[in-house]
DNA sequence: ATGAAAGCGCTAACAC
DNA sequence: GTGTTAGCGCTTTCAT
């Protein structure tokens, strides 16, 4: 590999000058800047990033956490991140906690050494310590907002708060929550957003839980479900919905005739599934990008205040819920 | 942060025995070394990786490029790597081409200034640039082989053959094909391992695409496989399969009576999909771990031989494939 | 406009 | 067993 040495030798200048003319900034003779250019090309020079970092301070790299990359919640904001560090030209990094948040501080912390900022995907960190983390690299929280520190996030609270408005107005009193991970962020807004709407609807809202966030996990609770009598049931998200409804309908239930579900995220497909989710949606993916764009912000003005998006969500009403039974029938005997 | 020459002073020692002190190889005193730790560790120091690669060449990463994060037949492979590079206590750099072959080259060159080695998933380089990449950092290919080169791969021919196999001994003889995406290289071992079998056991078999790896991708093409009149299709992997049966069955086409539908990867979840997809079960998510160990093996030892694993699949017959309908009906005939 | 030289934090000879 | 020192490849004053 071609050192800045062999461009300035071959190009008959010194390394300065080939630092300079390849960094743009500094006012080089634009003859001498072509030529030096044109060599580096020639060697196929590539400036030694570990070199640079240890001169700078700058990595020109982003680290990312999050608690499981196969989880398809996860995979568009990645993707999306990835986008933006293409094009700003940063590399990425990338931490998997496997949905343990034992091991977060140990990841952010090796992550921390490699990268000038930070993407902390449904961290499940304590507050404190990720104002830590915070302070000591630029970070954005992404589905989980805390104050001082930037961040995006689904307005989780306001989406249940909507989905169980929804149920209610179908007749549903008594409504069944399939909770997600327990050391889950977003999981406490869920909550705080269906208990506060409950109250105010009177609904009987009974959570239950935890279960892991995936389709397994759905199916895994049916059984109980079933067993809890409820003529309604709120998924912690799509996926455990979408698990709960293929096995209750497996077991003969009649969805949403006997059972209304509903799921968050709205990250199925057309045609996944049938009836069609209910669900709340929400540019969960664009807070992939988003977050990219906080922290190169960041990255570029350390000293702007704290910046937080909440990211509005819209009520998805599929065939997945329905009127209860006794409403449905009261309604025909009068229609 | 607190550097090496920080915690010298403090212990009352060299630089020089800091470093061995932490690094463990050389002799040192036992009495000095633990001084030196806990001094270490009172201060919080972590060795700058940046300063540690430089003087090395050595930078405890590992570098990975895919097609596309939230694909989830790479996901679990993503994940599987992560692993391995944590308790190896690696680091992970991804970069993701969004199934853009022409954008492999820069991000590979990026990626391996970074890196010890690399792992290439599905990548769609051309052999010779495999090679002249492979040459400069260890690396190892994933569902992808290339003579000389390190790599882990399905053997997709050979699972095709299983499958078309199958689908001719339920009477099938005129079969499609829905490509996947066209520069795909396990694309090329699945369509080789199909023209092979079909020509072996005599099928009409007619190869439609590209197409998009996506559920949508086999949605999309559901008019033009109902209309191509054959009576069983295979998909490049689940999703496209999946994909193609939901609409075709909304489209009131009877799956398997009036068409066999089968898939490749066996991705989905039992009960994710009805009727059950008929598919090449592959153990493709262990294909992360395998390939990490495998360039941990050659990071260890660049002189080894090269190595490649091709794994085995397996037929996994569900519901979604079927006897042709005449057969059926002359079977019920006789019976 | 360009060059010389001092580091960035660490490892690895090489001395002692 | 421990200290000294010369880099690793780059950026960045400071001279000129």
């Amino acid at each position: 590999m071609a050192t800045i040495h062999d461009v300035a030798r071959e190009a008959g200048v010194s390394i300065a000058t080939v630092s300079r003319s390849l960094n743009g900034a500094a006012r080089v003779n634009p003859e001498t800047r072509r030529r030096v250019i044109e060599t580096a090309e020639a060697l196929n020079f590539r400036p030694n990033l570990a070199a640079r970092g240890l001169a700078t301070g700058k990595l020109g790299n982003v680290g990312v956490l999050l608690p499981d990359v196969s989880n398809p919640f996860f995979g568009p904001i990645v993707a999306g991140i990835a986008q933006v560090a293409q094009e700003r030209r940063f590399g990425m990094f990338l931490a998997d906690s496997r949905e343990d948040p034992s091991v977060e501080p140990e990841l952010v912390a090796r992550l921390s050494q490699q990268v000038d900022g930070l993407i902390l995907i449904a961290s499940r960190l304590e507050d404190d310590d990720v104002r830590v983390f915070a302070q000591r690299r630029p970070t954005v929280l992404v589905n989980r907002l805390v104050d001082g520190v930037d961040g995006v996030a689904i307005d989780a609270a306001q989406g249940m708060d909507d989905l169980l408005t929804h149920l209610a107005r179908m007749g549903h009193t008594s409504v069944l929550y399939l909770d997600g991970p327990a050391a889950s962020r977003s999981g406490r807004a869920k909550r705080a957003g269906l208990t506060a709407a409950a109250d105010r609807l009177g609904v009987d809202l009974r959570i239950a839980g935890p279960h892991a966030p995936t389709f397994a996990g759905g199916r895994a609770a049916a059984q109980k479900v079933v067993d809890s009598g409820r003529t309604a049931v709120i998924g912690f998200d799509d996926l455990i919905a979408w698990g709960l409804l293929t096995r209750v309908r497996e077991m003969g239930v009649d969805v949403p005739g006997r059972l209304s579900i509903a799921g968050f995220d709205d990250s199925l497909d057309e045609g996944m599934v049938t009836p069609g989710l209910t669900t709340i949606a929400a540019r969960s993916g664009s807070m992939g990008t988003i977050a990219a764009e906080m922290l190169e912000r960041r990255l570029a003005d350390v000293t702007l205040p704290p910046a937080s998006e909440l990211l509005r969500s819209t009520l998805v009403v599929r065939g997945s819920t329905g009127p209860v039974e006794s409403t449905r029938e009261a309604a025909r005997a009068i229609g």
